[in-house]
DNA sequence: GACAAATCATCTGCTGTCAAACAATTGGCG
DNA sequence: CGCCAATTGTTTGACAGCAGATGATTTGTC
């Protein structure tokens, strides 16, 4: 038996042994973070990320949006009334498939992306100031290779 | 094939800018398959963690298993509830200080514990298939410093 | 001892996420 | 054409996560 600890903590034990648990608690602390700063700059991340890829590729469905951006549906709803009530996007009827909207960028939509993109190298640099540079990429290699993405 | 793009996918680039997007998309998808697979033991996933905690080092007060397992505290009440109900843990008042409980596996509890243990390693490999053991090692290790764990 | 501050478990309420059901529209197939 | 399945956007309801307040208890300070 080794030496009494002070404050005996369970959890790095646990990180080691589930590598599940290890990624969801990093993932909520990042998503904390994200949420925290989004919240400061006042446009949620996903009205952000949507209006990253429409000034990306263009005017999509919101079907599209969805499953490109990994946000489900009936969520992707109320982003875009928020987007749209802020005049960030304009909702036009798809007239060869009237089920579906082209949800197209604005004007406003685009100044207000081009703002919001600024803030985001610092925020990911204090988000994980933990990690080198090649850490990073190994991360983000690693994270790619599990959702299945392409090279 | 060159240029055979029946499907523009924009999220593997997403992923490559937003390394904090690509953890919380790569995080949902595995908490997702954990769900799904406590679900099918019936044995909740929160449920599992304090099980497992409580056999590794023993009584704790809720705050203790709350802090460790970085679960908040106001779901840790109904987490030990649950687990209360099913005969796993039992919940004794801790002399020294009352204001806390002191929760103990029962044996019941560690039977059941064992039996879910059973099934996490088969669950870790479908989950995390597409990475070899080193690179799974990798990831921990990574997601250990994001986390800011001690080697 | 008296009293203020901190701590533990709990409860309440708000927000975000997701499953299921729904109407409108399209496409397939006789 | 007429009918049925699938798709798109939407609404509803259920549930998890978390901030804040509360009651009981302990600790610290005078």
């Amino acid at each position: 038996m080794t030496a009494d600890r002070s404050k005996p903590t369970y959890f790095p034990q646990l990180a080691a042994e589930r590598l599940d648990i290890a990624l969801c608690r990093a993932s909520a602390a990042v998503a904390r973070a994200a949420d925290a700063h989004a919240g400061e700059h006042g446009l949620g991340v996903g009205q952000h990320l949507v209006l990253k890829m429409l000034e990306a590729v263009g005017p999509c469905s919101q079907q599209t949006l969805s499953e490109e951006l990994r946000i489900d549906r009936t969520v992707m709803v109320s982003v875009c009334d928020d987007l749209e009530k802020a005049g960030h996007v304009r909702r036009e009827r798809n007239p060869r498939d009237r089920r579906s909207y082209a949800v197209t960028i604005t004007d406003a939509g685009r100044r207000r992306l081009a703002e919001a993109e600024a803030s985001i190298p610092e925020f990911l640099e204090d988000t994980f100031h933990g990690l080198t540079s090649a850490e990073r990429d190994q991360l983000s290699a690693l994270l790619g290779r599990l959702l299945r993405l392409p090279d």
